[in-house]
DNA sequence: TTATATACGATTAAAAATGTCGTATTTATT
DNA sequence: AATAAATACGACATTTTTAATCGTATATAA
């Protein structure tokens, strides 16, 4: 429980890779499969949601690649985790409540407590914060 | 990502049903099962490995089943979690790292960072808090 | 024209979570 | 003493989620 996923966790290997160079100099994805050991295409296809979201910028063409866009200290940690995973809850029914038991459930509210100080918790971090 | 467990869904579900009662009335799987509707096998050994963490006090036989033995207000909910799933980590190198990129990893200290405020939250927050 | 990069849907593989089965033990009741 | 209803718990099966790969298209520098 309250793992992170491998697509969080590749997208923090290039963040922090991303900030050991000059900020508009490129990385590609194979350059850091290669540095980290991480899966190619796999990395690959987070850095595109990555560049969709608009955290990164990305540059097609050999000698192509990714750099970072946004400001990091704008972006709460919730707001990343959000954009890489959906929506943020120890539970689907904080969101979503097409659950049966619905009536007879007595743990929506310790249930959303948690939640709540959860959310809070990221959206008060900010990726910068994390990353640098 | 972040998600909480059946085990601990059925057992915060399991204590807000006992706290509804009498500190010394016993309540059997089978009556939590089939008021809310959860497979009682599974609610059964989260009982009784809460029995066996002290959390419950079972009593076996005929008219047996079990009550609420520990102060609430005294179990935090990272060791309520603990518990029941082991050690609460994002990530496994928190706790052991035969992980074979250690030496490369550049996102140790943004995890540990995000792992040591989750632990934090979770520390300060109470079971009783949660399921009162 | 070629080589190397991103883009991305579809599929497969692996891991984790969830649920079930079978059997043993305890004990109140008859 | 026998029975029934409860806990106890290891082993297995199923389902769901996560992780990884495949195949193909597109862009562009050399």
């Amino acid at each position: 429980m309250l793992k992170i996923t491998r697509k969080v966790e590749y997208a923090l290997i290039a963040l922090r890779h991303m900030q050991s160079k000059n900020v508009d100099e490129l990385t590609s994805a194979k350059e850091i499969a290669n540095q980290y050991g991480v899966p190619q295409q796999l990395l690959a296809k987070t850095l595109q949601q990555m560049a969709r979201d608009r955290i990164l910028e990305a540059v097609q063409g050999p000698a192509g690649g990714y750099r970072i866009l946004a400001k990091l200290d704008r972006i709460s940690l919730k707001d990343f985790f959000e954009k890489l995973e959906g929506p943020l809850g120890m539970m689907d029914c904080y969101f979503e409540s097409d659950c049966i038991q619905i009536s007879t459930c007595n743990i929506r509210v310790p249930i959303q407590r948690i939640n709540d100080n959860l959310r809070n918790m990221f959206t008060q971090m900010t990726l910068q914060e994390v990353t640098q």
